[in-house]
DNA sequence: TATTGTTATACTCTATAACTATA
DNA sequence: TATAGTTATAGAGTATAACAATA
């Protein structure tokens, strides 16, 4: 109907596109998309269970059980906080590294063929708008405003 | 690094930010996204259950509970397909569409702080780049390229 | 007292395999 | 034989509530 309604359409459907395929790529190396998620944002960073959580949306009780099957499975590790004895920090495993370098480039060459139909200047645009979006608070997980 | 890997990342961000948004206007509508996905979807077509799970990605099997359980809530019913002795369609009720109809101005607010920081320039850019893509192959649920 | 994390419990989502009914 | 849908089963994801340990 109106413009706004039109761009919120565009949004969803490329967000449910994008989710389907992330979905999939994550399915093809055994990983639900959360589980794939977890590893990716544990790439670089050493975190507590519930700034994880936080980041992430969910209970806590649910970060339990996704670490418990994570670290089951060897992908990450679990370690005592060094300045606060009730926290518990998260990290990933070598092995965990490795599958997290291994899959990013099939992310890439699986959301190829959506970016495909633009030209280098309009995925420069793109990826610009998209950026100045990422930059405003949301409405987010946290903020229920 | 690459410029490509800035636009897969900031169409990843973008994508996950607004699974968050939608995940938590479901939730404060009692329902989860794959459901309030399946109404949407029915909002204005009456569809087989193969045909569903075809388009949302989904086994035959899974259907069949997610339809259970929105009819058990009289958001959708059943009814034998007149061509085919073997299909079944699915279509909203009345409560269903009262449902969808009252929560989807819900999404456009959930969503406006997310596309506040665009101009209507930059929005009118963003829709069109966006439909641009949706209008492409994208190695999706169905495709495994 | 408040916070961190786990445990117990329950329900939804999801897939695989086996089945029934129809084509 | 092949397809449409359901049932049975199992596992992952999720939340709420109760709890132990630490702050």
């Amino acid at each position: 109907m109106t413009d706004r309604s039109d761009l919120v359409d565009a949004l969803v459907q490329t967000s449910f596109t994008t989710m389907a395929v992330l979905t999939r790529v994550a399915a093809d190396n055994d990983l639900s998309l959360t589980q794939f998620r977890v590893l990716a944002i544990l790439r670089d960073r050493r975190v507590r269970m519930t700034d994880l959580a936080a980041y992430l949306g969910l209970e806590k009780s649910t970060m339990t059980g996704l670490v418990d099957r994570a670290e089951k499975r060897r992908l990450l590790l679990r370690a005592p906080n060094e300045q606060d004895g009730r926290a518990v920090d998260v990290f990933l495993s070598p092995e965990g590294v490795e599958l997290v370098d291994r899959v990013r480039p099939h992310v890439e060459r699986a959301l190829a063929p959506m970016l495909a139909g633009l030209s280098p200047a309009h995925q420069h645009q793109l990826r610009d708008l998209m950026a100045r979006m990422l930059s405003r608070p949301a409405g987010g997980p946290a903020s229920t405003g």
